[in-house]
DNA sequence: ATATTATTTCGACTAAACTAGAAATATAGG
DNA sequence: CCTATATTTCTAGTTTAGTCGAAATAATAT
């Protein structure tokens, strides 16, 4: 994963809606949950939260199926994993081998 | 870390300027890079540099000391591992256990 | 066909982010 | 004291994000 796609991501679970609908989503497991049982469980507005999973697709953090009516979202993990892995290889070099300092 | 502060500094990370910053304060080492330094190497205006900079510093990612002059920054390890272990705990489970394994 | 349910798109607004030049501040050296 | 350097604050403009009611679309059932 590149820079760009990396930033793009983060700004996505930086906004604190979207970041509990990709938590209730990985509660939710594999099979995810659909857009009305989002919008129930969390209390947003049916528009914006529309708005805010157009967003989390578009960058790849989770998937929408539709099945007949409903619109299944389920939680692109690998998509994260990937966003950890660049976290941690271009943002924590040197974490462990601390020169300066033990612990705190 | 609680979710408002992970949003938050994650929001943060999410803006490519002050990736590449973190980036770059991380490639620098504990022993960080004045605001000069990142402002020749990365190649932004020093007042918006500044601006992402304060931003930074706000939520915790980095620590800014003065040393007559020039003002260090240095990357705060510890607090994008405590995002990052959020993630982990909050955002991917069942991601070891595969869909087609056990349920548990 | 009509009604019901699920979700999105539209439209309009407010707030916040991003940008960067110019002026101000702070510190050090001559 | 004056000058150079490092960085911030001020100011203002542009852009993007966030919000949500109302209307539109799509699928299903009656």
């Amino acid at each position: 994963m590149d820079h760009e796609r990396v930033a793009a991501s983060l700004a996505e679970l930086g906004n604190s809606h979207r970041l509990s609908v990709f938590r209730f989503l990985v509660k939710a497991g594999y099979g995810g949950a659909s857009v009305g049982e989002i919008q129930k469980a969390l209390g947003i507005p049916a528009s914006t939260l529309s708005h805010h999973l157009a967003r989390m697709a578009k960058v790849g953090l989770i998937r929408q199926e539709k099945h007949s009516r409903t619109i299944v979202c389920i939680p692109e993990y690998q998509h994260l994993e990937n966003v950890i892995d660049f976290l941690r290889e271009e943002c924590c070099e040197g974490i462990a081998p601390n020169p300066t300092a033990k612990a705190q």
